[in-house]
DNA sequence: ATTATGTGCTAACCTGTGTCAGTTTCTGAA
DNA sequence: TTCAGAAACTGACACAGGTTAGCACATAAT
């Protein structure tokens, strides 16, 4: 794999005109090499002092379970994406990660991170910029459950998805394949499964989006835009304050 | 005012024990002292590089507004939080922040940060600490709003705002001075302002928790636990990794 | 005094979404 | 090939919560 081929250097780059340095220490983090079955836990709510991760293939989500059983997804993550950076060192996990798919991923420590800081600045800006970032996603999955109606949601939700995956190369404007089952999708727009489904089934007899056999088509992305009233500015607007 | 009574030296000395010299680092930032009228937005969705705030007295809100007019609180700050302290440096702000009382602010710039920080390693950690605080609270509203019912909500949201104030010793286990009306707390929790009215007068009539003339009384502060499932494992659980 | 405005509160009605209880389809294991 | 277990899908029914439309009571402005 060339240095610029890593989904984090690609999401990166997206934001930063990253050097051949920054490129190598970016490289670097890339040593403790691990991979994870499908269902396995990273993180277990309540843990203190885990490791951190970087995401290089597979799916994962961020949940938390309630007493009652029932459980609401706070995101899904993707490649180049980090897992549980915030907790690592300043708190016990307030939620859980498990692998949705078979997964690769490297490990990170505290130490790690400090040292490729402390050598390039730069760096340290753009993975606060990602993780600033992450955290608008969850303000607004905030707002998808708090003021938008299941048809609204479930079209922003995939749209979001979406342009996250096209970034690092996954996704085109006609679709992306989605590994998540209808039950995962719904904990995470906090929906019941069956409406879910009914909602699934609205946006494809409207002719907006199809998902199926783990595969989203958008067929209509324009319209799709407008009912989701989706503003990627969240997003993607603008990168750290450096050229 | 002494050193140790600014409630941001409180809220973080709750989790650090800080020194005399860290305390008066702390006092440094509070120089560029304003204060905003009632109503008015001191960080606008949308706006890049603005300023961040210490708050020292009154009440605010984030928010953001919908295409549709209605609009999500994210959260509310009261004193001792920063306000706009993630999107202050790497990105446009993705929410605006308004003032719901007259309140008393401190601007804090990157720098003085940045300067603070280098002087005095575990304030930084015990501020970074703070913001992670921040987020685990946006994520315990996402499950508010995803999976619990509006009473439980309500009560949840209740009692997280009495566990912040009495950290900066703003509340009793009996009760708060909370000065939102009901449109707003709907706002927040994802409700109309009618449905979040008929939640009021059941948590009343059961004995639980009375929100009447701007004040929050528990009367049945046992009970209101179970029957918001609230643990307060991400608030107060554990302070950063250093003694 | 009189109006306006904001907030609390309520009743009547409607609807989006959850729940329950299935059938069908798919996939992988035996 | 058969079987078991997920996952997708559906219909019938119930109910939480939204909407609309109002009244009552403050406080502030005129």
């Amino acid at each position: 794999m060339s240095l610029e081929d890593s989904p984090l250097a690609r999401k990166l780059g997206a934001f930063v005109a990253l050097s051949e340095q920054e490129l190598s220490v970016l490289q670097g983090f890339h040593q403790r090499r691990k991979t994870f079955e499908t269902g396995r836990d990273l993180v277990l709510q309540g843990q203190l002092g885990h490791a951190a991760y970087i995401l290089a293939e597979g799916w994962v989500c961020s949940y938390k379970l309630l007493p009652g059983g029932s459980r609401q997804i706070v995101d899904f993550q993707i490649p180049g994406d980090f897992l549980g950076l915030r907790s690592m060192l300043f708190r016990t996990s307030d939620h859980s990660i498990e692998a949705m798919t078979k997964i690769e991923v490297s490990e990170v420590s505290g130490d790690d991170l400090m040292d490729a800081f402390s050598k390039t600045p730069r760096l340290a800006t753009a993975v606060l910029w990602a993780a600033s970032r992450d955290e608008a996603m969850v303000v607004e999955h905030l707002v998808d459950v708090g003021r938008r109606s299941a048809l609204e949601r479930t079209a922003h939700f995939l749209l979001e998805l979406g342009a996250r995956l096209k970034l690092v190369g996954l996704a085109t404007l006609e679709g992306y394949d989605c590994p998540l089952s209808q039950y995962l999708l719904a904990d995470a727009l906090g929906l019941s499964a069956v409406h879910l489904n009914r909602v699934l089934r609205q946006l494809r007899e409207r002719g907006l989006l199809t998902f199926r056999n783990g595969h989203v088509t958008f067929n209509n992305f324009e319209q799709l835009l407008v009912i989701a009233s989706f503003d990627a500015a969240y997003l993607d607007q603008d990168g750290p304050l450096l050229r």
